[in-house]
DNA sequence: GATGAATGAGCATTCATTCAT
DNA sequence: CATGAATGAATGCTCATTCAT
């Protein structure tokens, strides 16, 4: 699986604020700086949404001036692209711990789906509940352009796993005719819709989740040619 | 499938805005005029989001001064509730088409699946696309209140679905075992993802919607028990 | 004590406002339309103030819409000027039970002034609370012409009672050498004092009411000549 | 005559306004900025009155965007409330010259009483003469807990006026038997009469002012048993 | 005459952004 | 570089006033 950020969004800061002549900071300094404000944002972004939140309160939560985000930043917006990249970025660094690429049979691919389901309920939803919150719901109201970039991170992603299924398919783990782009998007679907279940109500219990995991898991991987169930 | 839309708040003025004694305009011109300023601004948030909404934009757009709103509304969040109510209502009208329940046989329910999600696909999201955007990312976004208020009515039609789902495990045209709740859940993820999917790149190709619906249906009704497929 | 008001000012439209022709209403009737309005308004701005006080709120004390209330009276401000003049009129009234010039002895006067300054607390503070809050601090803040005609009528008032307080010294009632009109202006002051003291103590104690009374009347009456007393 | 004023209120920024670590000014140049805001609203307030003043008309005196005003209280009516303290204090200024309390005999008494009332005139009404206007008229009908809080600090000096007559009757400069509460209640009456008709007709003629606060002074000091009298 | 729907002038307030220090 | 004082565009909302019915 693919990072699918955007790697020209970098945590630097854009050619025009780099310093000329001989810098006063290292460029690491200020990349330190910008990923601190990077970080307090995404704070407050997740706490109070990107309409509600002030610059100041970023600021304040990094004990500095409020002016001294706009040395890093050319503005709210731009400080919600990186947010954004960032969240990205912790998204991908929990869903990391599964490669169903490895997969040598339908058992393991089963636990790998299911640990990959397990792992996002932990992961994201228990360690970083604001996560999907920002990127579902937050980001996606901002404007056009962010809905763009957001959706076209999803495509590639759900790109991705559909390489993966026509993998799986190939190899025989799926039934022969599963359609894996549609697969991707139906399982992204279902993963989605279980983060914002738990946005509303927070710690389903164990077994809901358990069930819901199975299910989907099973949606895949238990399908069978249309007509020849029961 | 039941209503998910709050009755209480049908299109009518607040008691305290009612005229007593004669009435210079009846009620079904109040609420005509309400009516009216609903589907304008459905229309200005769905374009340009609620924050960037202006309320003299609603107003120009049926020609009227800003101030006329404030007849009928008690202020912006207030005609959000409406506009909100309005687009679920215009959701349920494009499911109603479809009646899971009445399937008499396996091969009814997959028509009947089938033909829902087809309908989705053309009511919703080629009639009405504002319509998908302002439910699932707009609304939400707003503040907590509205966010709890659409995913308490998204778990109602969950919980719906999955009764229905229930009775077709029950007649034995899903498979037994199957979690109705959390297929519900996980087939309302899907046709959230493919609204997504259709927010990014309006008119996706026939076949690509044919294959998507199918596969999504499939995996509701070709769905064995885990372990005894291939 | 003769009226301070302006007589031009009476409770009958003006001119432009009179119907042409055959009046569907008689005159009388439209007097009596404006009086309803006038008492209506001087509740509503007794209670709520001249700026918190809608025209809407007017119309609806009287159960009428509120634009019915600009048929009979140009604009708010135009309403003000007659609740002032109403609200002196009735303060005229509870004044009225005094006639300090009638007064054949010293003992009389004092029991005259005494009778009015009880007459002010019972009839005014007690029956009519609002009237000295309107006329003292609500309708002296509008603007610069309200507040010269308030005191224009206060400087009518204490002329008037000058020269009442002038033949009571020409009788040897009060002494001799009094400034009439300084006299006439402290009494003033001094009623205008007590009237705030209840707008916000209301139902100061008897005692002190009686002793306040008292002390100010022998202001008057046990005044000698400078250098005498003790 | 101790002061009335509130002094938690002083004119320091409040709290939460305070510059965290090294302020980019000092502490006195915020008070510097405060005070220049509140002189300038009280001259507003004072020439236009509380309602018919913008913020932008106070921005505008002191040559500065409205937001700034905004930089130091939190809204109008927390200007008012410091503009109202600030008029106290000035008013306090202005009649601290005298010290009821420290006259040894009934001929002092009466130059420091006279002098007292005369200082008025020349401090406030002269020098200063939209001060009264403000306190007595533009302020108490603004809102309720304004007029209160006015009401109160009148009370306040009226009792501490009070001590001071009550010191005098026991040294026998006023008459055994004078109520000193419903004396110091008079006399603060007579002085707002007196301000009152300076506001209407500036600059009465001298022996009007003299022969007034003579009266008034004689009201107190030549004071007899009542029935003594002639 | 009576009504109340419609109107828009007017204003308090917020906050992203700039820039002098 | 860091700061925060200053700014004013932008907007929600109120309500006196008008006028068509």
């Amino acid at each position: 699986m693919t990072s699918v950020s955007d790697p020209a969004r970098a945590a630097d800061p854009p050619a025009g604020k780099r310093s000329r002549g001989r810098p006063a900071h290292t460029e690491s300094e200020i990349s330190a700086r910008r990923q601190q404000i990077i970080e307090a944002a995404y704070e407050v972004f997740t706490d109070k949404g990107y309409h509600d939140a002030a610059i100041s309160d970023i600021a304040a939560r990094i004990g500095a001036g409020h002016g001294t985000i706009y040395r890093y930043f050319d503005n709210k917006r731009d400080i919600l692209d990186h947010v954004i990249e960032y969240g990205v970025a912790r998204l991908m660094d929990s869903l990391s711990i599964v490669d169903i690429t490895r997969a040598e049979s339908v058992a393991e691919l089963r636990v790998q789906l299911t640990r990959l389901g397990d792992g996002l309920f932990s992961q994201v939803v228990d360690n970083d509940p604001g996560l999907p919150r920002l990127l579902l719901l937050e980001a996606a109201a901002i404007d056009a352009e962010m809905l763009h970039r957001l959706l076209g991170m999803m495509e590639t992603a759900i790109a991705a796993i559909a390489v993966s299924l026509g993998q799986a398919v190939d190899r025989g783990f799926l039934r022969p005719g599963l359609d894996a782009p549609s697969a991707a998007r139906a399982l992204c679907g279902c993963l989605a819709s279980a983060f914002l279940a738990e946005a509303r109500m927070p710690g389903l219990d164990t077994g809901a989740r358990r069930r819901y995991v199975d299910t989907v898991v099973s949606f895949l991987i238990d399908n069978v040619e249309p007509g020849t169930a029961r």
